[in-house]
DNA sequence: TGTAGAATGTGAGTCTGCCTCACGTTTGTC
DNA sequence: GACAAACGTGAGGCAGACTCACATTCTACA
């Protein structure tokens, strides 16, 4: 008998590869890639400004200035579009953590790095609102789940060779753990600081600074130039 | 000429009541609240099956045993059915708050009070996949988003309660924010902790509990029967 | 117990939105 | 300039949310 459920669900995805991966036209002419790119631009545009759910495809056309039937000579369907954007925004969130973490930077505590980077990150968050959406909708389905938590992993694993240096005491697995702690808390952080409204929002960056800054204390090595007060001794189980 | 996308996204809500609140018919009769339970039911049942976003209406209906016209009569729309399911949700877990801050509780120290929450409060994810579904799709969509955030809420004003007694250094705006910034991130780290798969799991669960007890010791009044090793001065701006 | 009418149940049908495909247009090449 | 390959198009197929006219069951009251 079997559930109806899977019988249901499964058209969903239009039987071509699972996750939506490529599977479409790469673009071979140069206007070819303009409207590639005119399309991207509009996913974004749209998709900011009504949701992942709310944007249709019509829509993302329409603004592209162009017909469905060439955005899905692109796409294979309309989560492959989303996923697209990822990697737009993952070089700018790379960017992002470059001109963080340069060898300047850890001559200064990393309690200011911490800080610094918070507020960078929410920074960018505010002004890219098309990032904002992708941000928020990324947990929209399962599939996405993976592919959008690649940004994410991306900054965790940044994050942990940092940490190499300045968290010696731990090993590499726990060094991941940790990393992916904080990377997470900050992520789900700024983004309730953004659902609370600009209200709440420059408390919850605060104290998100000093959750993850007390989290990593017991972990970091204390610096040799720090500006006085951080507890050196602490046993810690 | 006005955005296409508006007058698109329009439509998804079928002109009713702005955020699917009720607006519909409340079952009157033993057989229609019956019906209505099967509903709610089949409804949990196939989300966790199958996620929000794949499960239909038409499976809901078929697994409840009934016929979408009934499902319709007592939900103006699916998400409106989704969120008939959270305050099923809301009492479970109040009682599990209830089950674990009690007079008693209070003799012991904050931080095994923090650790036996967040333990507490996994398993219940674990051994509830209803809720763990309704759990991970909470982010679905905007309003969604508003709605669901209601548990987390619920949380927050309760632990700001407790916190009144033992971190009266902070006052009621600070306690709301510190109480916020907790409930989140313990919130995100399970649903994180859950994706993440076991392997990875129980160690984001610990390192969970680190950060929040690391987190709110700031704050905290030290306890007197506390087992030793807690650094008691603090001076942290 | 019979019956009016309210409450409830039903599913074929409408509508919206994702996606396909057969055909038309542009570009590149010789 | 003519052929092929790449590209562009939008009417239409199809799934799934939601409606509505009608059928069935219940309740109240004589």
């Amino acid at each position: 008998m079997s559930h109806p459920v899977a019988k249901r669900a499964e058209p969903k995805l239009p039987t071509r590869s699972p996750a939506g991966g490529e599977g479409r036209a790469v673009p071979a002419q140069a206007r070819s890639r303009e409207r590639y790119e005119r399309i991207l631009d509009a996913a974004t545009a749209v998709i900011a400004e009504v949701g992942y759910e709310a944007a249709t495809t019509e829509a993302i056309a329409e603004r592209a200035e162009t017909s469905i039937g060439s955005v899905y000579r692109f796409f294979p369907n309309k989560l492959a579009m989303f996923q697209a954007l990822i990697p737009r925004y993952l070089d700018k969130t790379r960017a992002l953590f470059d001109s963080l973490v340069t060898p300047e930077a850890f001559t200064q505590p990393w309690q200011s790095l911490v800080e610094r980077g918070i507020d960078l990150f929410a920074d960018f968050q505010l002004k890219e609102p098309g990032f904002r959406a992708v941000w928020m909708s990324i947990k929209v389905t399962d599939q996405l789940l993976v592919e959008g938590d690649e940004v994410n992993q991306e900054f965790a694993r940044r994050l942990e060779l940092t940490l190499q240096f300045q968290a010696p005491s731990l090993d590499a697995a726990q060094r991941r753990v940790v990393a992916m702690v904080v990377v997470e808390i900050v992520s789900a952080m700024l983004v309730v600081a953004t659902q609370r409204g600009p209200e709440l929002a420059p408390q919850l960056v605060a104290e998100t600074k000093k959750a993850v800054t007390r989290y990593l204390e017991a972990y970091m090595v204390p610096l040799p130039a720090a500006p006085a007060k951080s507890s050196v001794k602490r046993s810690k189980r």
